[in-house]
RNA sequence: CGGGGUGUAGCGCAGUCCGGUUAGCGCACCUGUUUUGGGAACAGGGGGCCGCAGGUUCGAAUCCUGCUACCCCGACCA
């Protein structure tokens, strides 16, 4: 009684603050919109950052690091780049405090102004081109395949844990090829990193889809995306891939030799997934028990109670169980905590959804069985301790299929074709809205009407969209495909 | 950044309209006893600058002004 959490039904948004608070996850912090990442929902995150760290560096990346402050001149070198930033910049433009004349405290010394302004990274396309035109003077210079890992600010109005944060972290990569064909392919692969990733690891089906104009990142000839569906029936973008073109090159002066002796201006991508994915993560799974984890993400996959409490012939079998399981490189934790019994350890368990619960009592060692339950679905069983580490070992396996089967089979029910405005609105005002596929006349004027009208927004123009002839739902004219609308966060 | 709501113990709340003992309750916490297979029971105990800053008043959690944080709904965005 003492966490409850709200229902997903009642108020999915506070459901949604309730899991992260009360699975440790995150708090509010003293400063507007920045998050406190807690230590557990830290090892959630390193756990999905080591992964995809080891995605990059198989695709022949290498990590660096650049500067969090950028000159504001640079900013404004990429026209598009900046309009798209400069509304959400934290800028710093003073270097020393002083103590207050009247002795209220500290203030900003006036005499420490800056000759020019820095603003602290929203992305760091332009510092890292400014520095690729030192590292770049030939086409054996190419390709150049770096990526950060940072923290990045974007000042937003209304923040939510995770979701959007004033700041964040995130993964940037950032590429320099010698021909557009080198860097589409880039742009593409790393699509297909993250995609792998979101259905592999997090157990979350994606749809990896081409962004419109309106949608594409300021500066970008093309973005492509990942969008995943939310329980409640809203897309959200999990991470995005873009195709730079020559832009960045062209503003930052950044070419190379070719073959032939000729100059030319490099071709460019660059990528990033961030803690948004977290929030992803908890909306693709969670119940009205609390956090569902998969268990290759989890930081403990698997947790021992004894019932009523520890025992040392229950302590024995539970380490023994111990040693098997890491042995199988599965993470496993034993609550040998005396003050509380095991009703309330199961409560919390599930609360910070650890994948597999052992209970142990002797009643149970009796018969020489432990009850395994699942977290996913909330089965319990009895198992012979004989074999149990292989039993687990499955089971996880089986977990980590079971959530992806299980958010494939969500997103397909809450998938339709739509052909008509009316049928479009009727869809968009059910509870739990979900994916459009419908025909678009291919016109930003017409995009932007339809989200003035119904709030919502092409997510992508799938990959995979099968070529058909059929009408715009809104102006009537062809279309020769369909384009995929949701409700967004 | 606009509209609405809420800030009282770690968490959830009552009290605020209509100013007046020592500011209450549930959970959590501490001590002890009995318990223990799905969020234990009893007894005792600790913990508050009533969001912050001004003002009105003999007296303010309560009235007034300003600020701030969070939540919901818009606009903007990953």
């Amino acid at each position: 009684m003492a966490k409850e959490i709200t229902n997903r039904s009642e108020d999915y948004s506070q459901w949604y603050i309730d899991i992260v608070k009360k699975a440790n996850l995150a708090d509010n912090s003293a400063v507007r919109g920045c998050m406190v990442i807690k230590p557990y929902g830290f090892g959630i995150w390193e756990n999905m950052r080591d992964q995809l760290d080891r995605m990059f560096k198989d695709t022949g990346h290498v990590n660096a690091y650049f500067p969090l402050f950028i000159p504001k001149s640079f900013l404004s070198r990429e026209a598009e780049h900046v309009e798209g930033f400069a509304k959400e910049c934290a800028v710093v433009t003073h270097h020393r405090l002083m103590n207050a004349p009247d002795g209220s405290g500290v203030v900003v010394d006036p005499e420490a102004k800056l000759e020019e302004e820095l603003i602290v990274r929203p992305t760091s396309e332009t510092i890292i081109w400014h520095t690729y035109k030192d590292w770049i003077n030939s086409y054996r210079d190419l390709p150049l395949l770096i990526n950060q890992w940072a923290n990045v600010v974007r000042w937003e109005m209304r923040t939510r844990l995770f979701l959007r944060t004033a700041e964040f972290l995130w993964q940037e990569g950032h590429t320099a090829h010698a021909t557009r064909q080198e860097a589409e392919e880039e742009t593409l692969k790393i699509l297909d990193v993250y995609a792998t990733f979101a259905e592999e690891y997090m157990a979350m089906p994606v749809i990896k889809g081409i962004k419109t104009a309106n949608e594409r990142f300021a500066g970008a000839e093309e973005t492509y995306c990942i969008e995943a569906l939310m329980q409640d029936g809203k897309a959200l973008q999990a991470g995005t891939s873009h195709f730079l073109g020559q832009n960045f090159a062209k503003a930052f002066d950044v070419k190379f030799l070719n073959e032939n002796n000729q100059e030319e201006y490099v071709w460019a991508t660059s990528w990033g997934v961030s803690t948004r994915l977290m929030g992803g993560l908890i909306m693709t799974h969670s119940d009205d028990q609390g956090l569902v984890l998969p268990p290759k993400l989890a930081p403990t996959q698997v947790v021992i109670v004894p019932i009523p409490k520890p025992a040392p012939e229950i302590d024995e079998v539970a380490e023994k169980i111990m040693r098997e399981l890491k042995d199988l490189g599965i993470s496993v934790s034993y609550d040998t905590d005396m003050r509380k019994r095991p009703g309330f350890k199961f409560a919390e368990h599930e609360m910070r959804g650890i994948p597999v619960r052992l209970g142990i009592g002797k009643r149970d060692l009796e018969k020489g069985v432990v009850e395994v339950a699942r977290r996913d679905t909330k089965e319990k069983a009895s198992q012979p301790l004989e074999g149990i580490a292989a039993h687990v070992q499955q089971l996880l396996t089986d977990i980590q299929q079971n959530l992806f089967d299980r958010a494939a089979a969500f997103r397909a029910e809450k998938t339709v074709k739509v052909d008509s405005f009316d049928d479009f609105k009727a869809v968009l005002d059910q509870d739990i809205p979900g994916f459009i596929s419908a025909h678009w006349d291919g016109t930003t004027e017409t995009e932007l009407k339809i989200k003035e009208l119904t709030k919502a927004t092409i997510r992508c123009i799938p990959l995979d969209a099968e070529e058909e002839e059929g009408k715009c739902i809104l102006t009537g004219k062809p279309s020769s495909q369909r384009v995929l609308f949701a409700k967004a966060y």
